[in-house]
DNA sequence: ATCCTATCCTGGCTGC
DNA sequence: TGCAGCCAGGATAGGA
Protein backbone atom coordinates (compact mmCIF):
# COMPACT_ATOMS: atom_id res chain seq x y z
CA UNK A 1 0.00 0.00 0.00
CA UNK A 2 1.49 3.07 -0.90
CA UNK A 3 2.78 5.37 2.05
CA UNK A 4 4.90 7.77 2.04
CA UNK A 5 8.64 6.25 0.79
CA UNK A 6 5.51 5.20 -2.54
CA UNK A 7 3.85 9.10 -2.03
CA UNK A 8 7.72 10.80 -2.25
CA UNK A 9 8.74 8.13 -5.44
CA UNK A 10 5.43 9.58 -7.37
CA UNK A 11 6.04 12.91 -6.47
CA UNK A 12 10.27 12.98 -7.61
CA UNK A 13 8.89 11.22 -10.73
CA UNK A 14 5.75 13.16 -11.38
CA UNK A 15 7.76 16.33 -11.57
CA UNK A 16 9.67 16.32 -14.58
CA UNK A 17 6.60 15.04 -16.48
CA UNK A 18 4.13 17.62 -15.37
CA UNK A 19 5.22 20.74 -14.28
CA UNK A 20 4.69 23.41 -16.89
CA UNK A 21 2.33 21.62 -19.05
CA UNK A 22 -1.38 22.67 -18.47
CA UNK A 23 -4.92 20.90 -18.48
CA UNK A 24 -6.35 21.18 -21.43
CA UNK A 25 -9.18 19.00 -20.88
CA UNK A 26 -10.70 16.21 -18.20
CA UNK A 27 -12.37 13.18 -18.10
CA UNK A 28 -13.86 11.74 -15.10
CA UNK A 29 -14.86 8.03 -15.34
CA UNK A 30 -15.43 7.45 -12.13
CA UNK A 31 -16.80 10.83 -10.35
CA UNK A 32 -16.66 9.49 -6.62
CA UNK A 33 -12.79 10.15 -7.10
CA UNK A 34 -13.52 13.84 -6.96
CA UNK A 35 -14.00 13.80 -3.22
CA UNK A 36 -17.64 15.82 -3.63
CA UNK A 37 -17.52 18.29 -6.87
CA UNK A 38 -19.24 17.07 -10.09
CA UNK A 39 -16.90 16.41 -12.61
CA UNK A 40 -18.53 19.48 -14.34
CA UNK A 41 -17.56 21.90 -11.78
CA UNK A 42 -14.29 19.90 -10.87
CA UNK A 43 -13.49 20.19 -14.72
CA UNK A 44 -14.28 24.36 -14.48
CA UNK A 45 -11.69 24.81 -12.02
CA UNK A 46 -8.87 22.97 -13.49
CA UNK A 47 -9.32 23.60 -17.18
CA UNK A 48 -6.58 26.13 -18.43
CA UNK A 49 -4.66 25.99 -15.62
CA UNK A 50 -0.94 24.74 -15.55
CA UNK A 51 0.99 22.84 -13.23
CA UNK A 52 3.46 24.70 -11.29
CA UNK A 53 4.79 22.17 -9.10
CA UNK A 54 4.30 18.74 -7.17
CA UNK A 55 4.61 17.98 -3.83
CA UNK A 56 3.69 16.06 -0.86
CA UNK A 57 2.67 15.53 2.64
CA UNK A 58 1.81 12.88 4.59
CA UNK A 59 0.71 10.32 1.61
CA UNK A 60 -0.91 12.88 0.04
CA UNK A 61 0.27 13.90 -3.44
CA UNK A 62 -0.50 17.89 -3.96
CA UNK A 63 -0.39 19.58 -7.13
CA UNK A 64 0.03 23.44 -7.03
CA UNK A 65 -1.95 24.79 -10.14
CA UNK A 66 -1.71 28.64 -11.75
CA UNK A 67 -3.16 30.34 -14.17
CA UNK A 68 -0.97 33.32 -16.23
CA UNK A 69 -0.70 35.56 -13.34
CA UNK A 70 -2.79 34.02 -10.36
CA UNK A 71 -2.41 30.73 -8.19
CA UNK A 72 -5.48 28.39 -9.36
CA UNK A 73 -5.74 26.10 -6.20
CA UNK A 74 -4.81 22.85 -5.99
CA UNK A 75 -5.44 19.11 -6.63
CA UNK A 76 -4.90 17.26 -3.47
CA UNK A 77 -4.83 13.34 -3.85
CA UNK A 78 -4.21 10.07 -2.18
CA UNK A 79 -3.74 6.68 -3.66
CA UNK A 80 -5.13 4.53 -0.30
CA UNK A 81 -4.66 1.44 -1.75
CA UNK A 82 -4.13 0.74 -5.22
CA UNK A 83 -4.03 4.32 -7.17
CA UNK A 84 -1.51 5.17 -9.25
CA UNK A 85 -0.60 8.10 -11.29
CA UNK A 86 0.97 7.59 -14.75
CA UNK A 87 1.84 9.60 -18.02
CA UNK A 88 1.39 7.96 -21.59
CA UNK A 89 1.06 9.30 -25.30
CA UNK A 90 -2.17 10.98 -26.19
CA UNK A 91 -2.24 8.40 -29.04
CA UNK A 92 -1.76 5.41 -26.45
CA UNK A 93 -4.96 3.18 -25.38
CA UNK A 94 -6.71 4.00 -22.02
CA UNK A 95 -5.16 1.90 -18.89
CA UNK A 96 -7.27 -0.47 -17.17
CA UNK A 97 -9.11 0.72 -14.10
CA UNK A 98 -8.81 4.47 -14.93
CA UNK A 99 -10.54 6.85 -13.11
CA UNK A 100 -9.65 10.09 -14.13
CA UNK A 101 -7.70 11.71 -16.83
CA UNK A 102 -6.19 15.15 -17.61
CA UNK A 103 -5.25 15.83 -21.18
CA UNK A 104 -2.52 18.12 -21.42
CA UNK A 105 -0.96 20.29 -24.01
CA UNK A 106 1.65 18.79 -25.07
CA UNK A 107 -0.76 16.01 -26.18
CA UNK A 108 0.79 13.76 -22.92
CA UNK A 109 -2.19 12.48 -20.86
CA UNK A 110 -1.68 12.08 -17.11
CA UNK A 111 -4.06 9.25 -15.70
CA UNK A 112 -5.40 7.89 -12.43
CA UNK A 113 -5.87 4.64 -12.42
CA UNK A 114 -7.11 3.34 -9.42
CA UNK A 115 -8.26 -0.95 -9.50
CA UNK A 116 -10.45 -0.73 -5.64
CA UNK A 117 -11.56 3.04 -6.16
CA UNK A 118 -10.61 4.67 -3.20
CA UNK A 119 -8.20 6.80 -4.50
CA UNK A 120 -8.73 10.48 -4.36
CA UNK A 121 -7.92 13.69 -6.23
CA UNK A 122 -9.70 16.84 -5.03
CA UNK A 123 -9.60 20.25 -6.48
CA UNK A 124 -9.12 22.56 -3.22
CA UNK A 125 -8.53 26.11 -2.83
CA UNK A 126 -6.21 25.86 -0.36
CA UNK A 127 -4.05 22.98 0.12
CA UNK A 128 -2.64 23.80 3.36
CA UNK A 129 -5.99 23.86 4.99
CA UNK A 130 -6.99 20.94 3.47
CA UNK A 131 -4.46 18.96 4.71
CA UNK A 132 -4.19 20.53 8.66
CA UNK A 133 -4.70 18.11 10.62
CA UNK A 134 -1.72 15.95 9.46
CA UNK A 135 0.81 15.76 12.28
CA UNK A 136 4.42 16.31 11.53
CA UNK A 137 6.71 14.68 8.81
CA UNK A 138 8.60 12.11 10.07
CA UNK A 139 11.67 13.10 7.90
CA UNK A 140 11.50 16.85 9.20
CA UNK A 141 13.70 18.90 11.65
CA UNK A 142 10.12 19.39 13.91
CA UNK A 143 9.93 15.79 14.37
CA UNK A 144 12.51 15.38 16.78
CA UNK A 145 13.60 12.60 19.08
CA UNK A 146 12.79 14.86 22.49
CA UNK A 147 9.64 15.64 20.45
CA UNK A 148 8.89 11.84 20.11
CA UNK A 149 8.93 11.05 23.42
CA UNK A 150 6.96 14.00 24.72
CA UNK A 151 4.33 13.22 22.10
CA UNK A 152 4.40 9.75 23.32
CA UNK A 153 4.31 10.35 26.46
CA UNK A 154 1.14 12.92 26.09
CA UNK A 155 -0.81 10.06 24.74
CA UNK A 156 -2.50 6.82 26.30
CA UNK A 157 -2.36 4.29 23.03
CA UNK A 158 -0.85 1.44 21.94
CA UNK A 159 2.03 2.13 19.61
CA UNK A 160 0.69 0.56 16.40
CA UNK A 161 -2.89 2.26 16.42
CA UNK A 162 -0.89 5.65 17.33
CA UNK A 163 1.92 5.19 14.54
CA UNK A 164 -0.59 4.50 12.30
CA UNK A 165 -2.65 7.74 12.97
CA UNK A 166 -1.59 10.25 10.64
CA UNK A 167 -2.72 12.78 12.93
CA UNK A 168 0.11 11.94 15.45
CA UNK A 169 2.69 11.39 12.63
CA UNK A 170 1.88 11.96 8.93
CA UNK A 171 2.83 8.86 6.37
CA UNK A 172 3.36 5.58 8.01
CA UNK A 173 1.53 3.02 7.18
CA UNK A 174 1.01 -0.96 8.18
CA UNK A 175 4.04 -1.24 6.76
CA UNK A 176 6.71 0.97 7.94
CA UNK A 177 5.04 0.68 11.38
CA UNK A 178 5.49 -2.42 11.96
CA UNK A 179 9.18 -2.21 10.69
CA UNK A 180 10.08 0.21 12.32
CA UNK A 181 8.71 -1.17 15.18
CA UNK A 182 10.87 -4.15 15.27
CA UNK A 183 14.01 -1.96 14.45
CA UNK A 184 13.18 -0.14 17.81
CA UNK A 185 13.09 -3.35 19.63
CA UNK A 186 9.27 -1.99 20.48
CA UNK A 187 6.03 -4.26 21.16
CA UNK A 188 3.14 -3.04 19.07
CA UNK A 189 0.87 -3.26 21.88
CA UNK A 190 3.15 -1.19 24.29
CA UNK A 191 1.27 2.12 25.73
CA UNK A 192 2.70 5.25 24.10
CA UNK A 193 2.55 6.74 27.83
CA UNK A 194 5.35 3.81 28.73
CA UNK A 195 8.11 4.38 26.12
CA UNK A 196 11.28 5.56 27.99
CA UNK A 197 13.43 7.87 26.48
CA UNK A 198 16.57 5.84 24.76
CA UNK A 199 13.43 3.52 23.91
CA UNK A 200 11.74 6.87 22.19
CA UNK A 201 15.17 7.27 20.55
CA UNK A 202 15.18 4.08 19.34
CA UNK A 203 11.89 4.28 17.26
CA UNK A 204 12.75 7.88 16.29
CA UNK A 205 16.36 6.35 14.54
CA UNK A 206 13.89 3.50 13.22
CA UNK A 207 11.46 5.85 11.43
CA UNK A 208 13.91 7.74 9.95
CA UNK A 209 16.16 5.30 8.92
CA UNK A 210 13.39 2.77 7.46
CA UNK A 211 12.05 5.66 5.52
CA UNK A 212 14.88 6.85 4.41
CA UNK A 213 16.25 3.66 2.68
CA UNK A 214 12.89 2.86 1.56
CA UNK A 215 12.98 5.95 -0.18
CA UNK A 216 15.91 5.12 -1.92
CA UNK A 217 14.34 2.29 -3.27
CA UNK A 218 11.52 3.51 -4.45
CA UNK A 219 9.45 1.81 -2.30
CA UNK A 220 8.26 -1.35 -1.89
CA UNK A 221 6.11 -3.78 -4.87
CA UNK A 222 5.19 -7.31 -3.10
CA UNK A 223 2.05 -7.28 -5.60
CA UNK A 224 0.50 -6.52 -8.24
CA UNK A 225 -0.50 -2.88 -6.91
CA UNK A 226 2.44 -0.08 -6.39
CA UNK A 227 4.09 0.52 -9.35
CA UNK A 228 6.12 4.56 -9.74
CA UNK A 229 4.89 6.55 -12.55
CA UNK A 230 7.47 5.35 -14.99
CA UNK A 231 6.01 1.94 -14.33
CA UNK A 232 8.28 0.29 -12.37
CA UNK A 233 8.32 -1.84 -9.01
CA UNK A 234 9.99 -0.23 -5.81
CA UNK A 235 12.75 -2.66 -4.20
CA UNK A 236 12.37 -2.15 -0.74
CA UNK A 237 9.85 -5.25 -0.22
CA UNK A 238 13.16 -7.34 -0.10
CA UNK A 239 14.34 -5.86 3.23
CA UNK A 240 10.95 -6.35 5.13
CA UNK A 241 12.42 -7.72 8.24
CA UNK A 242 9.02 -8.62 9.43
CA UNK A 243 5.70 -7.74 7.58
CA UNK A 244 4.49 -10.20 5.80
CA UNK A 245 6.86 -12.81 7.08
CA UNK A 246 4.45 -14.43 9.64
CA UNK A 247 5.97 -17.85 10.65
CA UNK A 248 9.78 -17.21 9.46
CA UNK A 249 12.52 -16.80 11.34
CA UNK A 250 13.37 -13.34 12.87
CA UNK A 251 16.40 -11.82 10.91
CA UNK A 252 17.83 -11.08 14.14
CA UNK A 253 17.15 -13.75 16.65
CA UNK A 254 15.57 -16.46 14.35
CA UNK A 255 12.29 -16.60 16.53
CA UNK A 256 9.66 -16.96 14.98
CA UNK A 257 7.77 -13.71 13.14
CA UNK A 258 4.39 -13.31 14.69
CA UNK A 259 1.11 -12.14 13.26
CA UNK A 260 -1.58 -10.66 15.16
CA UNK A 261 -4.61 -8.39 14.84
CA UNK A 262 -4.12 -5.19 16.10
CA UNK A 263 -7.02 -2.44 15.51
CA UNK A 264 -8.22 -4.81 12.38
CA UNK A 265 -4.91 -4.50 10.63
CA UNK A 266 -2.32 -6.94 10.39
CA UNK A 267 0.78 -6.53 12.75
CA UNK A 268 3.72 -8.50 12.56
CA UNK A 269 6.79 -8.51 15.10
CA UNK A 270 9.23 -10.69 16.48
CA UNK A 271 8.19 -12.14 19.69
CA UNK A 272 11.69 -12.52 21.01
CA UNK A 273 13.37 -9.01 20.05
CA UNK A 274 9.85 -7.16 20.64
CA UNK A 275 9.25 -8.02 24.14
CA UNK A 276 5.62 -8.58 25.54
CA UNK A 277 4.14 -5.08 27.48
CA UNK A 278 4.21 -5.61 31.13
CA UNK A 279 0.42 -5.72 32.38
CA UNK A 280 -0.55 -2.56 34.10
CA UNK A 281 -0.56 -2.58 37.72
CA UNK A 282 -3.75 -1.66 39.64
CA UNK A 283 -3.54 1.63 42.01
C1' DA B 1 -9.60 10.21 25.55
C1' DT B 2 -9.57 5.89 23.60
C1' DC B 3 -11.49 2.04 21.49
C1' DC B 4 -14.48 -0.60 18.36
C1' DT B 5 -17.12 -1.34 14.23
C1' DA B 6 -18.77 -0.39 9.75
C1' DT B 7 -18.11 1.61 5.20
C1' DC B 8 -16.04 2.09 0.76
C1' DC B 9 -14.09 -1.60 -3.28
C1' DT B 10 -12.03 -5.45 -6.05
C1' DG B 11 -9.05 -9.36 -7.11
C1' DG B 12 -7.35 -13.24 -5.18
C1' DC B 13 -7.59 -16.87 -2.15
C1' DT B 14 -9.86 -20.76 0.54
C1' DG B 15 -12.97 -24.38 1.07
C1' DC B 16 -16.54 -27.23 -0.44
C1' DT C 1 -14.35 -26.95 -12.43
C1' DG C 2 -17.37 -23.63 -10.31
C1' DC C 3 -18.83 -20.77 -6.99
C1' DA C 4 -19.83 -18.58 -2.53
C1' DG C 5 -17.62 -16.34 1.12
C1' DC C 6 -13.87 -14.03 3.15
C1' DC C 7 -9.90 -10.97 3.36
C1' DA C 8 -6.64 -6.84 2.88
C1' DG C 9 -6.31 -2.18 3.91
C1' DG C 10 -6.33 4.03 4.56
C1' DA C 11 -9.35 7.19 6.08
C1' DT C 12 -13.48 8.51 8.27
C1' DA C 13 -17.81 8.43 10.77
C1' DG C 14 -20.56 7.09 14.56
C1' DG C 15 -21.34 4.69 18.86
C1' DA C 16 -19.70 2.73 23.42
Amino acid sequence: MPELPEVETVVRELTPLVVGRSIERVRVSWPRTLGGLTPRSFGRRVRGARFAAVRRRGKYIIFDLHRPGSPAGHLVGHLRMSGRFALRDGGAPVPAYTRLSFMLDDDSVLDFTDMRKFGRVEWVPDADQRLAALGPEPLDSSFSAAWLHKALRGRRRQLKPLLLDQEFVAGLGNIYVDESLHRAGLHPLRSSDRVSRPASQRLHEAIQSVLGEAIRMKGSSFDRLYRTPEGRPGAFQNRFRVYGRAGDPCVDCGARVRRIVVGQRGTHFCPRCQRAPQARSRS
